[in-house]
DNA sequence: TGTGGCATATACCGATTGGTATAGTGAATG
DNA sequence: CATTCACTATACCAATCGGTATATGCCACA
């Protein structure tokens, strides 16, 4: 009918791929089903990614560097800590929000962060975590006139702060209010005691 | 030699179970290389666990549920907000420092908790993750009166709460100091203006 | 018309998966 | 002595695992 019938093989078993990973988890996903549901055979899988840790990996550039460079972008604009917190939560669900494939690639993520120490999902994500950590890190430093002596608590600034972000996010896997990440931050900068 | 050389093969099953859930994860752990580890072979397995998932069960009620007692113990006391969180948290961290069993366990659990939504690990571990999370809303609405208006905030302050307590101990797998906690709930308190 | 390379499928590999049918232990009980 | 019971091992099952050798269809270019 169309001009374009054709159909992006690599396209379709990365989103396949994503949609597996997010719901059962990399080392439950067999190759095979990934395959089959993307309309393709086994060796056109091969063919694009070398491995299945390979199209792990693959899937992880397609999904997680644009969500790293827009939260880069948020980071330095030097407006002070409250507004870097805002706006990088801000950028958290404005990325899962965007698109249902952008929410399950960032629980994907999320489930991978907590994912045992020794398992392959860790492996891959690693560099991702801790250039994430470092970035939150420096949102600190970077703001450490207004918070007076951190007394090296950046870290813990920073943990915490990811902490709640996560939590959140994973328990109200679907339905993210701005409105509420406004008051989590606000939370956090000032204490439960309102 | 000893008067006892007899084996309790269940505990070592379990015991086994415990150690390659928590490295590699439920999923990616065959059932014939925890037999094989464990010094039994698979029929054994399989007379003891009707299943695999059955073993991954019976594996959770061995640890977690230590760790629930002694949460529940902590809360009901009624002696403050303050008090309770702190209370919590050290609960959290004696566990983890009880034991290398119990540090594994509980980062098996935190990672289950994380685990994505179809996977066996999500399924065996739910019910868990609701029964603490109520238990934590309680400990915010038991003590209401200290916060003033919670405006029904008391799950954004249980999220949170759960979020930094469950982060920092993902991060400091093997050392958890605990006037570094301390510091941490003044933090959830006060806000990071100290 | 040929030729080379990108992209795809058929059919297969050895290894491992979760799980079991069956037979045997050794110790206690009648 | 015979039976029973809790427990363990040998040997096996079909299915699936990740991965590949090989062949082919197709299209661009010569």
């Amino acid at each position: 009918m169309a001009d374009k019938d054709i159909v992006d093989n690599r396209r379709n078993i990365l989103d396949t791929a994503l949609d597996l990973f997010y719901a059962k988890g990399y080392e439950a996903v067999g190759v095979q089903e990934i395959a089959t549901k993307a309309g393709v055979t086994k060796p056109t899988l091969y063919y694009y990614f070398k491995s299945k840790y390979g199209l792990l990996e693959n899937v992880l550039e397609d999904t997680i560097e644009g969500f790293m460079e827009a939260l880069m972008k948020a980071v330095d604009e030097g407006k002070g800590l409250v507004y870097s917190l805002e706006t990088v939560a801000k950028v958290y669900i404005e990325y899962i929000m965007a698109s249902r494939k952008n929410m399950k690639a960032f629980h994907m993520f999320l489930s991978m962060e907590y994912s045992p120490p020794d398992s392959e999902s860790h492996k891959a994500i690693e560099k991702y975590v801790k250039d994430i950590f470092v970035l939150f890190l420096n949102l600190f430093t970077a703001n450490a006139k207004e918070l007076g002596n951190m007394n090296g608590r950046q870290e813990q600034f920073a943990m915490g702060y990811m902490g709640i972000l996560n939590y959140y996010l994973l328990v109200n896997k679907e339905r993210c209010d701005e409105n509420e990440i406004h008051s989590l931050v606000h939370q956090f900068m000032h204490g439960i005691f309102s």
